[in-house]
DNA sequence: TAGATTGTTAATCGATTAACAATC
DNA sequence: TAGATTGTTAATCGATTAACAATC
């Protein structure tokens, strides 16, 4: 096989975290019905190099021109599809507190390539209200309902103390990601889940070392 | 000089990036009593490797000792200091919709070296609230306060069509540092402010490319 | 003392940057 | 065509890992 069929390297962490800023600038440039863009040009508003640029692009496919540079609502279309924004997978959250309830009613799901489908609380005053259209389940329904509707991912807004072993369990429901919101890491090896942790202590305390 | 007084070699934002993982497993082990832990034990915990645990301590001086280890409670304080955890800053609050109120009602700001000292908004319904004994002052406000008070950074809760030039505002008014949870990414390089984003949308777009 | 584990230097690995021929 | 800019290879830089003497 050689390694020369289809893509060209596998694209590394650094380089899927990338992805998303370029597809985030991209739709303002479309929005601003800008055309073309050069490597140097993206480079320059996101604070990459141009050489950076082309090489986490290239890591896909080429999608250049020599002398033109990007069609950028063609190029827009194409991280999309990476990152599979174009096809959407069903989400449930999990813990419809502050936050929760915060990210149900102002955050896009739809933008990262899911439907948000229900919610579920153990809270019997919040069971059964409704957030920007997404249900409140008791949180016995869990299974029965993700056994139905088979969701990829779970986000994890429940409070520390009832994680428990609850990380586990998603995985034998079939889930495939979760997005942790906790305050505990989750890494674990023996299981297919992708984990996404989310720290704001970790962030604000990167922040707190740097303002010092 | 020839970089050998003080500390050794600055380090880079990977090392400070890792240091509120070791600092909460730390605490975890302070509070399960346990004295004293290798580097081994330490990175297994984590999923570093020994050598990248010892290298990383090693960046802030030698706080191990040969045959034993590390001394928990003291490697815990010592990158509670290294962090500036030990100190507290004041910060405010800009934006007390959802997410904000979410943070001010359940985020320990304390616990990451700040003392939240009030919030702004320019909704009439939400000024005037307390929120976890917080204050919601009006958005005209924020200049004397700032200036009376001085806090050293701002927590960005505002949808982003509300962000406008503040960022550059909240620098001339003497903040340090803003934390940024607006879905726009702020890199200024002409001002000494630090900013730290945290962007939801980035993250879940990762995982949705990970859960392909 | 013998065993364990650090601090630190050296080797490796991976990611970023530079350079340039290809070509639109 | 001449100019611009890509895709890609090579060079550099930085971070991670390995190794081991020092020493508790």
């Amino acid at each position: 096989m050689d390694e020369k069929n289809g893509e060209k390297r596998k694209p590394s962490n650094a380089v899927i975290r990338r992805l998303p800023k370029y597809y985030r600038y991209l739709q303002e440039l479309v929005a601003r019905e800008t055309m073309r863009i050069s490597s140097h040009e993206l480079a320059a508003a996101l604070g990459f190099t141009a050489s950076q640029v082309r090489q986490d692009l290239n890591c896909f496919g080429g999608f250049g021109q020599q002398g033109y540079g990007y069609n950028v609502a063609n190029l827009r279309d194409e991280i999309a599809s990476i990152l599979g924004l174009d096809d959407r997978q069903g989400a449930v959250l999990i813990g419809a507190g502050n936050l929760g309830r915060a990210l149900l009613g102002n955050f896009d799901f739809q933008d990262c390539g899911f439907v948000m489908l229900a919610a579920f609380d153990i809270n019997e005053k919040i069971i059964g209200q409704e957030i920007n259209g997404i249900s409140v389940f008791p949180m016995e329904m869990l299974d029965d309902y993700s056994k139905r509707y088979h969701p990829a991912v779970a986000v994890l807004t429940l409070p520390p103390s009832a994680v428990g072993d609850i990380v586990d369990h998603l995985s034998e429901l079939g889930y495939s990601g979760v997005w942790n919101f906790t305050n505990r890491d989750i890494h674990l090896s023996n299981t297919t889940l992708e984990v996404e942790n989310v720290h704001f202590a970790d962030s604000l305390m990167a922040l707190r070392y740097r303002v010092k």
